[in-house]
DNA sequence: AAAATGTGTTAACCTTGACTTAACATTGGG
DNA sequence: CCCAATGTTAAGTCAAGGTTAACACATTTT
């Protein structure tokens, strides 16, 4: 799945927050529906059929956790992704939230780097069926909540975007990705790179966790390997 | 399958966002069609048979929801992939839209780089349901996510070019493809190359393969056969 | 705030092997 | 037996990817 077929739901009563976000995940490429309260949220949610959804917490009329408690108890969100958005340092909601069987929180104020970062890392439980934050994969383990990797018990830590990089092609293991795919999983869809920059990227992950683990198919893209 | 075997029917009153798409479509190389109203784009479709149909959902006459419900009706129209155009926030179709059988929705002002991105996620649908996945026929097993052929359990990696040979010939074992027909498939209408090329690459197909898979029918072409 | 460091991208150049070609050998249908 | 079609081989070309360092930014440290 790419990420052109995702579809987020946005639930804010500010229309600012709103906008912002929604302005930074369709430059992505993600199916972005808004809607501003609970009730909104709610049947929004039934028609659309997101497979992410981001709630305030704060709302008038139903706030974030009584939504999320809402959809949890129909059927076909059972499996939906549901995060908050939460002012910093809100313990409250930390608790609160998962209780409720929410699946992670985002902080405000938002950084739209790390907010996409953390989208796609999110959306990327539904293609791996994996549910930790870890992935363990021969001899090599990712942590993506602390952006790590371990390879035989030592810690790499890797930049952003070789972390995700990675993360993309360990994610299925074998598979190869096609170089418009690592573009428009990694980079977004809008964002026009050199040639040569995939590549430059792909060498430094060979140089930190391993020469073989990287096939190269010339003419398609590349694949992770053990 | 190929961008360039894709058919799209625009729907539109306005000439002006028409010829907009248009351009944009087929300078991707896209086959674009274009009816001004729903009468019209119910006639076209018959005729051009699309793979996606784009609806503005104001028309006069008919509009893009009565249309889209027609489309739906016949029975030749069922896979297609219908999407309606519409402006910002205009709730109304969102929640009509997807009742009436419409796989999504795109918004107006079109930014054409979300844009393209957006069909080409859509047609991918279509595309995913077709070329993923393993063939097996006999003791050879086709892995075209992984681009690996496996006899006998035994992984070979074949280049490009003679991956997508096999994989044409295979895709119909025991029947004949004509030298013709394999370089337009292999190689692109618009290539032009010399008369060893084809025999070369089967040579090292039955190198890597084995010599008796791949028989010649001297005159016409070649055929896959286990 | 300035300095030091880290990250992402680019540009220039190098390397490789996939693909093609050309020259010659072989084959099989007429 | 002939010859056009195909097989075979090796060598050449070219584009895709590898490599490196420099740059522009962003981030963190001092």
């Amino acid at each position: 799945m790419d990420v052109n077929d995702f579809k987020v739901l946005l639930v804010d009563d500010e229309t600012d927050v709103l906008d912002f976000m929604k302005y930074n995940l369709e430059k992505e490429g993600f199916w972005v529906y808004t809607a501003s309260n609970g009730i909104e949220a709610i049947q929004m949610a039934k028609k659309m059929n997101p497979h992410l959804i981001i709630l305030d917490l704060m709302m008038p009329k139903m706030d974030g956790i009584e939504t999320c408690r809402e959809l949890r108890n129909l059927p076909e969100f059972k499996n939906t992704i549901i995060t908050f958005l939460t002012a910093r340092d809100e313990d409250y909601s930390q608790i609160a939230g998962f209780e409720v069987g929410a699946d992670d929180y985002i902080t405000k104020p938002i950084k739209p780097r790390v907010f996409i970062s953390r989208i796609k890392a999110l959306l990327r439980r539904l293609e791996t069926n994996e549910t930790a934050g870890k992935l363990v994969v021969g001899n090599i383990e990712i942590d993506r909540e602390r952006y790590l990797v371990i390879k035989d018990g030592n810690e790499i830590s890797l930049p952003r975007k070789e972390f995700e990089l990675l993360n993309l092609l360990i994610s299925k293991p074998g598979r190869v990705f096609k170089r418009e795919e690592i573009l428009s999983k990694v980079w977004g869809n809008d964002t026009i790179v050199g040639d040569r920059t995939i590549d430059v990227h792909i060498r430094k992950l060979r140089e930190k966790i391993g020469d073989d683990y990287f096939k190269t198919i010339k003419g398609i893209g590349y694949k992770f390997d053990a």
